[in-house]
DNA sequence: ATACTTTTGTTGTTATAACAAATGTAACAC
DNA sequence: GTGTTACATTTGTTATAACAACAAAAGTAT
């Protein structure tokens, strides 16, 4: 389906315009099929990613900011992100005892395994997706998204 | 910059992986530089959304379930997305005479003028940006989109 | 020491989104 | 006609996001 059956135009658009519509509607997509998971396993998307950072930190604690420079999208409160990560039990939160303005925070076991539990699924997911590409064009395609982005 | 730069990860992904988290960093980013100018006019992106499909209908009047179905995102509570702009005068909402379950809901001159006054601003936007692909990539990277939600 | 600036994180407020249930209406079966 | 079902939209509630103001600690200069 193009993108002017997608959204029932009638009209064509203009090339910029199409590109510009191709990958929002698509980045829809593909968030709304991992929406699905996420919720299975009583979390969010945002959630997800704090703790799929922490992950990548190997157990090292890492600081608010830390966390927020890695985030795909950089959110004003990251703090009650965390707050809600605390409450289910998944991270750890003390303060930085050689610098009391930050926080370490930690991922904990519990939250290594949700980890864990979700990412096979998410591939899985993406895997199927993608195997409407080729190695060839799904290689093509990040050079072309990593080009937009220069 | 790599999709492993922008989120400093130390870790090389797989190209799957890859692709994923560079389709939904380029929209973010885009999204990112539209809300900008969204802000400027004193709206939404979703409530751009509504008011361009609107618009679309060349004065006619739509039904919510109708613009619910040209939405990019599909939202749960487009009702209270109409109030808003039926607030600010963009738009105007009678219950159908025929079928008095449904609402037509139509753009008003003052919310076909805001159109008209962000549509070019967003077009130099996106062409800013898209002037990194030529033509042809351009037209490549919507066929790989398309292809990768068949 | 003291005052100024920057960094880091939290909190209050408001707006918006998501979800579920409710309302009002039409269409249909009998 | 009456009851049932499906449809279109609204409303209540709760959760989350955005923004701004704030506070504490650290760094820096005087």
């Amino acid at each position: 389906m193009n993108i002017e059956q997608v959204l029932q135009s009638k009209v064509k658009y203009k090339l910029h315009e199409s590109v510009i519509l191709n990958l929002i509607y698509s980045t829809i997509l593909i968030e709304n099929s991992e929406e699905s998971i996420f919720r299975k396993f009583g979390i969010t998307r945002a959630q997800y990613n704090v703790l799929r950072i922490l992950n990548g930190a190997k157990g090292n604690p890492m600081n608010l900011c830390d966390v927020q420079g890695r985030m795909l999208k950089r959110m004003s409160n990251t703090t009650r992100l965390v707050d809600k990560l605390l409450a289910k039990g998944f991270v750890e939160r003390i303060i930085c005892p050689n610098n009391r303005r930050k926080v370490e925070i930690t991922v904990t076991e519990l939250g290594i395994n949700l980890i864990e539990d979700i990412s096979p699924v998410l591939k899985l997911k993406h895997e199927d997706r993608l195997k409407r590409l080729s190695q060839n064009e799904q290689q093509q395609l990040v050079e072309l998204l990593e080009k937009l982005r220069t």
